[in-house]
DNA sequence: TCATAATATATCATTTTGTGATATAAGTGT
DNA sequence: ACACTTATATCACAAAATGATATATTATGA
C-alpha cells in the first residue's frame, strides 16, 4: 500500500479499543475476546505500536497512569483519523461483500 | 497479529478485487480506482501478493491467459476465506463504529 | 511513421512491520 | 510460600510491503 501514514490493521484494532481509556494489557484481552481469539496481538507488537501511536499523537498518556498501569486514550486527531480509516474499511468490506455476493457459488 | 495464515489489508485488496476475473493491472486500477486513491498497490506488492495466493490455492490463473494478460480468479476455497476475513473485517468496522459513537466528541 | 503515453508483467534491494521468546515485577488467591 | 494472573518491556528475527527500475506490447495522435 501506497498514501503516506498507512494505517495497518493492528494500528487499526489498537486505536478502536482506545476509543475509551484502557491500558496495554486490557487492549490485548479485548481484541482477544471481542474476535473470539480470531486476532490476537502479542505484547511485542502492542507496544511497538503504542509507541508509533504516541509519536504520531493519534494517542496519549493518561496523567493518572503510573508505571503499573498506562492507560492510554485517542487524541483528537487520533479520533479523526479513526473515523477516517474505518470509513474505508467500511468501503472494503462493502465491496467484498458486493463481489462475493454476485459470483456463481453460494 | 498471531492467528495461522494471517490475511493482510492488501490481500484482502487484492482477493476482494478478484471476486471477478482480472488481470494484475486491472486489480491495481481497480483498487486505486474504487478507493479514490486513498489505496493505492503498487507492481512490487502487487506480485508479491499475488505469488503467494497462487501459493495457496487461493487463487488461480485461468487457462486463457497469455504472458501479455494473466487473468486470476479465486478459488472455491478463496472464496471461503475471503468470505470469513469479511466477516471479522466487518466485525471490527462496527466495533470502531460503536466505540466512535460513545465518545464525546462529535 | 515516429514518438509518446498507457498497458502489463516482473524483480531486486531495502525498509517497514510484526512477532516469538523471554525478562521483570507486582498483585491475588489459597 | 506458591502458583497464577496482571502488566510492561525489549531483543533478535521473520514476514510483508515498497520504491526503483526494467522490459515489452499496444494504442494515440501529431
Amino acid at each position: 500500500m501506497k498514501s503516506e501514514g498507512q494505517i495497518t490493521d493492528s494500528m487499526f484494532y489498537i486505536m478502536t479499543a482506545l476509543t475509551r481509556p484502557r491500558h496495554g494489557y486490557a487492549i490485548m484481552s479485548l481484541i482477544e475476546e471481542t474476535t473470539q481469539g480470531r486476532i490476537a496481538i502479542g505484547p511485542a507488537s502492542m507496544y511497538t505500536i503504542i509507541k508509533k501511536l504516541l509519536k504520531q499523537e493519534w494517542i496519549y498518556l493518561q496523567d493518572g497512569s503510573d508505571s503499573r498501569r498506562k492507560v492510554y486514550e485517542l487524541t483528537n486527531q487520533g479520533k479523526v483519523v479513526l473515523k477516517d480509516e474505518m470509513n474505508v474499511r467500511k468501503l472494503m468490506v462493502q465491496l467484498a461483500e458486493e463481489g462475493l455476493g454476485g459470483m456463481d457459488n453460494e
